[in-house]
DNA sequence: CTTAAAAGTTAAGCAATCTTAACAATAAAG
DNA sequence: CTTTATTGTTAAGATTGCTTAACTTTTAAG
């Protein structure tokens, strides 16, 4: 059955493993939800019971696409609800993010399209984060590489180069690097030392300067048309 | 503690009582709220020892101001939110209840205030059901004499005469009655057969013609200013 | 007034979500 | 590679809100 508790669970269980690709730790839940540590792998096996998420016992926890589903249909509803709150009825942005930590869990699939519908099918909440549409997909959301730490293996589409520089121009073209190019981020060096990156077959390395001036957004998956 | 549960009890004890007066009995709740009868005598312990009611064993159930006041509450946000939906949202009429059954638990004081500001502060809410303001008051109704049975004994004031008829314009001036007037109403006969009716030391009958064309509210209590 | 039907209560038990305390596994440090 | 600190699990128990079944009180009918 599908619960509140379960819902706080699994929202988090999520964003944390979107942040980290790791697995979710017992302690982490528990300081996030405020709860003992027991109670945590309490939830894990009846979570587990129920196929939303995978429960190794001392191994953490991973989500499972029926978890997946039901977090994102989660944090839609929290993000359409702080939007709402903050832009229609002119609520403080201070408010907003506690008031729809309850409503989220106590709105039909219809009114929250609704919502969407009446704030115009928003792609970004107040905070700038990215809402999923109504189907789960998240909008691609473009980001500095050199601030892309946690994606590092995935596939990239240049969407902005924010820096009109000769110099940039000029070493960006000789790496064969230009506006859509697909690349793969394989290292990004914290403190904006620089990244490693795969376009083709090359290999380069990039410069701190660099990194902050490229924008990227993952790249569409599956086949091309 | 407050919770879902509670506040639907209260909700529907509160309702209950002000539509016969009278205590609410186990079978009634146990109806309406879809569970055992033991379910009712257990909860009925708990809302006791919160002095949320008065309850006394095998005698019914009775709501205490605290208990009227946390339902007044629900009530308002119920109301509030069904007009909300239909009005902002262009939800359908049959959709509204139940959306508004889940929110109503989950709604700030300060949020169902913006809501109700966003409104225009309104007083009825889709079906005519008053919305109590944020005080817990609820705006005086006017209704037909002749349908208002469940209020014997109580004080009315005259606030329509829906009929331009010489004979009961003469009627009512020749027992005294006017608009403003504040009479008793003593006995209401079912089926519109009439009204007995008391204003200042004098008993009136009234037919069910003229109960029927007298609209009435409650008479405002306390200190006259 | 008695008695059967209706209404209400109690007892025992279950599921969900917690807690604390004791114990076990893993990771980190030497 | 052992030892210890950290992390995680289990066991036992509490609370909320239910259920069913057995029992008690009240009410209504004769």
């Amino acid at each position: 059955m599908k619960t509140i508790s379960k819902e706080n669970y699994l929202k988090i269980i999520f964003s944390r493993e979107e942040e980290t690709g790791k697995p979710i730790t017992t302690t982490y839940l528990a300081d996030k939800l405020n709860v003992s540590k027991a109670a945590i792998t309490d939830m894990a096996r009846r979570l587990a019971a129920e196929e939303l998420i995978a429960y190794e016992r001392y191994h953490g926890i991973r989500t499972l696409p029926k978890g997946k589903k039901l977090a994102v249909e989660v944090i839609r509803k929290h993000r359409l609800w702080e939007l709402f709150l903050l832009e229609v009825l002119n609520m403080n942005w201070s408010e907003v993010h506690d008031e729809a930590e309850l409503l989220e869990h106590t709105t039909s699939d219809k009114l929250m399209n609704r919502i969407d519908k009446f704030l115009g099918h928003p792609k970004f909440d107040p905070h700038g984060d990215p809402i999923p549409n109504r189907n789960g997909k998240f909008p691609k959301t473009a980001k500095r590489m050199s601030l892309l730490e946690s994606a590092e293996g995935k596939k990239y589409k240049i969407v902005r180069v924010n820096d009109a520089s000769k110099d940039v121009i000029d070493f960006l073209s000789k790496i064969g690097i230009e506006l859509g190019s697909e690349i793969t981020v394989k290292k990004i060096l914290p403190k904006n030392e620089g990244a490693l990156i795969k376009n083709g077959r090359r290999l380069h390395s990039i410069s701190g300067n660099i990194a902050a001036a490229l924008f990227i957004a993952p790249a569409e998956k599956g086949r091309k048309r």
